[in-house]
DNA sequence: TTCAAACTAAACATCT
DNA sequence: CAGATGTTTAGTTTGA
């Protein structure tokens, strides 16, 4: 595994904490995940820097352990190089967003399984370090709220506004515009939630198209029929792609589909990655989708293919040493995201 | 406890 | 006229 940080499995000093702008209600809703599993999710860290502590989070441990270092557990853009979790039964599990191949079938810049092999090792790592013995207590500790009756998966509400769900369909329309019927038609076909949901759904839809102002009504083309086109104002992409950040993570009792059953089509994020890759330049848009592209494609799950009370670091070696044109410390953490993610931008490869 | 965001329901108008 | 679409208002729920 080339070049490691020299802090690798150790603590890079205390205080040098970025200010950045991940979103932190993202990552804590991962930590209080990692938390409820018994675990421990101390650091992120992206470029040797540490860009968010979870000490003062609500259920990681005190630190006075996290000294003691462990092998390290590569991952990186490739979840798939992780163990199976032997809990595949997990409710939590969200698999059905986990999909190595959420990229497939999108024509971007994505790198090899070789390549991708090349950033799990000199790029991208999450290391672990084992604590001392988990407490029993918390291993044992039971779901935060009780399962009384596991819903089946085509009644697991998604974990996703309507907002949301309205902006994902519209993206995923080549035109980037759909009549309130197609909107509604690719909900149902990717949410089969929908399906026999109560009908008050539709009129959610409507309702937030009529009051979101991240959604214009454009004159419908000859031939759509009844209706407008609906279509997401740029303007106001940044901001959906926050309420992405924002989705909770689905709570212990929501059951995960089937993967390819009753699941979403797993090219449903693909084209968040696919505007990614045909932007530019990254900035805070981009490190929004590329956290929001990571958290999708490997889900709290893949915190839960790691050792018990790991000690989570995920860094960033190969191009420490690069100067970067720019935004420095956010293009690079952007960069890195994006790695993880595996999408590869343009501007990415230019500077690769 | 407060506040904001999201959700839900409903009424109504307009259009095909 | 029926049904779909679009707008608006109001109340509720939920999480920070």
């Amino acid at each position: 595994m080339a070049p490691m940080r020299s802090e690798r499995g150790g603590s890079p000093a205390r205080g040098a904490r970025a200010s950045l702008p991940l979103p932190r209600r993202l990552i804590r809703q991962i930590a209080r995940h990692v938390a409820s599993s018994g675990r421990s999710l101390r650091r992120l860290e992206v470029s040797g820097r540490v860009i968010d502590n979870f000490d003062d989070l609500d259920g990681a441990s005190d630190e006075s352990d996290m000294e003691t270092p462990q092998p390290a557990l590569a991952c990186g853009g490739n979840a798939g190089t992780l163990p199976p979790a032997d809990n595949d039964d997990d409710l939590t599990s969200l698999s059905w967003l986990q999909d190595r191949n959420l990229l497939r079938g999108i024509n971007l810049t994505t790198k090899s399984d070789m390549e991708d092999s090349k950033i799990l090792r000199n790029e991208v790592i999450i290391k672990t370090e084992s604590k001392t013995p988990p407490p029993l207590a918390r291993v044992a500790s039971p779901p935060r709220t009780p399962c009384k009756s596991p819903p089946s998966p085509t009644h697991t509400k998604p974990p996703y506004s309507f907002s949301c769900l309205i902006f994902m369909a519209i993206e995923a329309a080549p035109a980037r515009a759909l009549p309130v019927k197609e909107i509604y038609a690719w909900i149902i076909r990717h949410f089969p939630y929908f399906k026999h949901a109560p009908q008050g759904w539709k009129n959610s839809v409507r309702h937030n198209l009529s009051l979101n102002k991240c959604f214009h009504k454009v004159a419908a083309a000859p031939g759509v029929g009844k209706g407008s086109l609906w279509t997401v104002d740029p303007q106001h992409r940044s901001t959906l792609l926050q309420a992405f950040g924002r989705q909770p993570i689905p709570p212990p009792e929501v059951e995960t589909p089937e993967p390819g059953k009753n699941a979403p089509d797993p090219q449903l994020f693909p084209y968040l990655a696919r505007r990614l890759a045909d932007t530019s330049e990254p900035g805070a848009d981009e490190y929004l989708a590329a956290a929001t592209v990571l958290a999708m494609k490997y889900g709290p799950a893949v915190l839960d293919q790691l050792p018990p009370e790991a000690h989570l670091v995920i860094s960033r070696c190969a191009r420490d040493e690069h100067s970067y044109s720019g935004s420095g410390e956010e293009r690079r953490t952007a960069e890195a995201l994006l790695n993880l993610a595996g999408v590869t931008s343009h501007t990415h490869t230019a500077l690769s």
